[in-house]
DNA sequence: GTCTATACAAGGATAGAC
DNA sequence: GTCTATCCTTGTATAGAC
């Protein structure tokens, strides 16, 4: 393995264990048994080597939306258990979130145009539910509300279970949140809905 | 006023300002024209200062929740509306508060002993608005999810809204998700429960 | 009890030798 | 491509003046 790969495995291990700002460079150095100045070479600042973390969580879930095949509700709901996977994957970044966009501004500019462009396709594959017969007819405020809080709850799912689910293991704190989505969906699905929801709130507990 | 009532109210505005880990001791001092050891004298970390501020805005949010007179629908939403208009105030915190979880352990003590209570307090209401006919009955899932997206709202909005609101005036801010908590609402409603909801989204919306 | 001056350790960043 | 030496900033600790 390359030195910078071997830098950003390492870097994502450590800051996933302890927190971004927790983890020196120094420290950082020392676990990979090489100096400072050798991982500024690869990544001038912190910031580049957390921004190049950031590109690879979002190239996966670049992936996972491009792979979505068909438009039924549980490809919908299930994009959202892979996504959550990832961000575990990559817990660092969305556990510092707020503090990462303050700071890093090429992260911000990049987070946006993307997050901009989820928020489009979470509210295209909603209208898709409706047009498939899973969701009723929803006015704009609907909508609109709806996809609101889908996001807060992608957004932050991660935070709020640092703090009040960190007695559950990871799988078992994702499928609560996925079944939060679902439950925010139940109210606006019609009967064929409603069955594959409940389908699917079930199976999130079986797990 | 006092150099410790000094200290606490230019901490607040410079973290407001700038976020707390963005502002040094040193810059502190030279903004109130004292010396670093000056606020040492007070507050011997800067945790211990945070620390202050955070039971600052839990004693805000306390009083309101015992000042709440009636059981109605609308002085539960609108208590949400005043606590919001809180962490408005002290936003520093309520933006680093994963980060200050971790950091001070204190705080983080503190802070799972008043929401734990805060946790009861939500389900206690939510069971009253359903006694007094506000809500439909609802199945122990359907209030423990209930409560815990009310939860997600309450803790992460203005992270949200720092991110994606930052356009709209805080008090927009502060409507659109009071607005989405009756939102979250809205579906377990009876219909004397809805008419209220409804005139509550209108009112909040023509502010 | 209140405040100043100063020192120290740890963090990220940078220039330059090899 | 790798490493050393150095710099600057931050939070914190302490000795002592008033």
């Amino acid at each position: 393995m390359k030195t910078k790969d071997k830098i950003i495995s390492k870097a994502l291990e450590m800051f996933n264990e302890s927190g971004i700002e927790y983890v020196g460079m120094r420290e950082l150095a020392a676990a990979l048994n090489i100096r400072v100045g050798n991982i500024t070479y690869y990544f001038p600042t912190k910031d580049d080597l957390v921004y190049e973390l950031s590109m690879a969580l979002n190239q996966l879930n670049a992936k996972i939306l491009s792979e979505k095949t068909d438009h039924s509700i549980e490809t919908f709901v299930l994009m959202f258990r892979q996504v959550f996977n990832n961000h575990y994957q990559f817990r660092c970044l969305l556990l510092s979130f707020v503090h990462l966009m303050k700071q890093n501004k090429r992260m911000f500019q990049t987070y946006q145009t993307t997050q901009d462009n989820r928020f489009i396709i979470i509210r295209t594959n909603i209208n898709t539910l409706i047009r498939e017969g899973y969701l009723d007819e929803l006015n704009q405020h609907e909508v609109a509300f709806l996809v609101s809080s889908i996001t807060l709850i992608v957004r932050f799912w991660l935070s709020e279970a640092a703090i009040s689910f960190n007695h559950l293991n990871p799988q078992e704190q994702i499928d609560h949140y996925v079944t939060m989505i679902c439950r925010q969906l139940l109210p606006f699905a019609t009967a064929k809905g409603k069955k594959k929801l409940k389908q699917l709130i079930k199976a999130l507990k079986a797990d």
